[in-house]
Order: structure tokens, then sequence, then C-alpha cells
DNA sequence: AATCTTGGCAACCGCCTACTG
DNA sequence: ACAGTAGGCGGTTGCCAAGAT
């Protein structure tokens, strides 16, 4: 049993938006700017539900949206979030600019997730299909966890990669054999293979887990450059904008995963994450 | 040319969470 | 502490265009 409707269905519209509607709604938060969604259909003249107008301007209206096909490196890039984080569209839409939530869903269930399976790769788990017939049974949350798998491989010249775990193609399934169990202590010794340079693309590996570390040496080197290599492939151009050196130094000091992984925008830390020494911890 | 099927996408629905009084 | 509310999210639906028969 849901909650009451948000508004008055009687008097609402629905269905597709018409171009007047849509000026409408335009005109109206460029004057007043996106916020009170509930007040807006009546003071823009608008006949919609509140909920309504927000998803038309966040789908559609909106002017900083791109239009267009996915990119191929788009393409990996949802891949590689969504086996980080599963359907949390929103996250990975804060991390493909000018991408919607909505749009990528749809991209998913319709191109990508064809495009895993003809790869032999559970969309879901992201692993390979016939392995994956054999783990259903387990959970989003262990799954997520399990199938992220830390590469520590980087390039001496910092470009990031993504690294085929199964044979040296593009694919990215998840590979048993180089990634250890759910949990993330990190004990092995990191091996750094030699890699072709069709394989230097983006390196979303990253390994999520509490630290075994102190407060001064609570990220090791091989975290702290992974972390790196995800940050400046994911994160939005003004936090990859920041010099190299800075940017690890933050890393190494700001481990605030909300930050990390995406769910904040803007490069920030999530602020709940700092503790009264000014060091970060997991939230 | 008409009908059926399929794919893609916009929009809706219901639930959850954070906020406020 | 609690209830009410708005905003946000993910799942699902329904419409339409394109392709197949």
């Amino acid at each position: 049993m849901g909650r009451s409707p948000c508004c008055e269905k009687a008097h609402t519209n629905k269905g597709a938006w018409t171009k007047e509607e849509d000026q409408r709604l335009i005109n109206y938060i460029r004057s007043h700017g996106e916020g009170c969604w509930r007040s807006l259909p009546t003071a823009a003249g608008l006949q919609r539900c509140g909920k309504s107008c927000r998803l038309r301007w966040i789908n559609y209206l909106r002017p900083d949206l791109k239009r267009g096909n996915f990119t191929e490196e788009e393409d990996e890039l949802i891949i590689k979030l969504h086996s980080l984080l599963g359907n949390k569209w929103s996250v990975i839409a804060g991390r493909l600019p000018g991408r919607t939530d909505n749009e990528i869903k749809n991209y998913w269930n319709t191109h990508i997730k064809r495009k895993l399976i003809s790869r032999g790769i559970d969309p879901q788990s992201h692993r390979p299909l016939n392995a994956a017939a054999t783990t259903t049974t387990a959970s989003a949350a262990t799954t997520t966890t399990k199938n992220i798998c830390m590469d520590f491989k980087n390039n001496v010249d910092q470009k990031p990669n993504i690294i085929n775990q199964r044979n040296n193609t593009t694919d990215s399934s998840y590979d048993e054999t180089k990634c250890n169990s759910g949990t993330t202590e990190e004990t092995k010794p990191l091996e750094i293979p030699q890699k072709s340079s069709q394989q230097l693309m983006i390196n979303l590996e990253l390994s999520i887990g509490l630290p075994l570390h102190t407060k001064t040496d609570h990220i090791s080197s091989a975290e702290s450059t992974a972390s790196y290599n995800f940050l400046a492939a994911v994160a939005p151009p003004q936090t990859a904008a920041v010099p190299v050196t800075a940017a690890a130094e933050m890393v190494a000091k700001a481990v605030c995963l909300c930050w990390q992984i995406g769910f904040q925008g803007g490069g920030q830390s999530c602020g709940k994450c700092k503790t009264a020494t000014g060091f970060y911890r997991y939230c």
C-alpha cells in the first residue's frame, strides 16, 4: 500500500507532453529555478503532477543533457559501474555527464544486457553465464562485493586501463583467479603483468572494504593508486582536473567511499565520513 | 498493402528516505 | 519519538515506429 497521490489526479494531464507544456516548464524553471516541484505545476500553469514535471525536466528538458547514441567508452563505463553498484541508476548517471538515470536504465535493458549475454556474461552478476547460473541464490550485496575485483596492475605512466581478466580481450567479465574472495584484505603481493597497448583503456576496478590500517596508515599505496585510477576514470571533470600528485594525496587521506564510488557529486567527500581529527572513515 | 511482431523510450507507479514540525 | 510530507529512485507499463511476414 503506497502513499496517497502527490497531487489531485482528476485535474492533471497524463501521457506525452505537448510542446506548449514543455515550453511552460522551461520558461518557469528558467526564471525561478528548480525546486518545490509540488507547487511548480500550479505556478507554471501546468495541469501536471509535480513529479511528472520533475521527471520531464530531468529526463528530457534539462539543457545539459547529452543526446544521441552512447559511445563505446560510455558502454564500458556503465558496465563497470553496474558491476560495482548494481541497479543504482542515479549513481551511475552521476558519473556520466549529460546522461540521465532513466536513459541509462533503458539503455541497459535494451542494449547492454544483450551485449553482455552475447559475450557470455550474466548481466546481473557480471559473471560468465554458466558460472552465474550456479550462484544466482547469492544475495545482491554479496554478489556485488564478490564481483569487485581490484586490479592493482597499474601502468607506470598512470594511464587508466580496463584489463581483460579472461582472454586478453576487451571482455570485462569476472575472473576468480585474479580476485580474492569477498573480503577485501589484500595480503598477496601485487602482480604487475605486461599488457598490450590495446588494453590501455579505463581502469574501473575497485575494491571496497574496511581498511586494516591505523589513522596514519590507513590506506596502502596500492589502494591509494588504484583508488586514484578509479577516481581519474570516473570522477567528474572538475575532480579529474586535480593534478596527479595532489589527487593522489587527497585520496590517500580522504577515504570517503561515498565520494570515490560516486555517491557524492562534485568530487566532495560526504561529510559524514570525516572524524574530529580530520581524517576520514568509511561510512 | 495490411497485419503482426519487436524494440526503444517516455512516462507513470509505488516505495523509500530525509526532512520538518 | 512520532507522523506527515516532498523529493527521489527503481521497476514497470504503454505507446509508437520500424521491420518482418
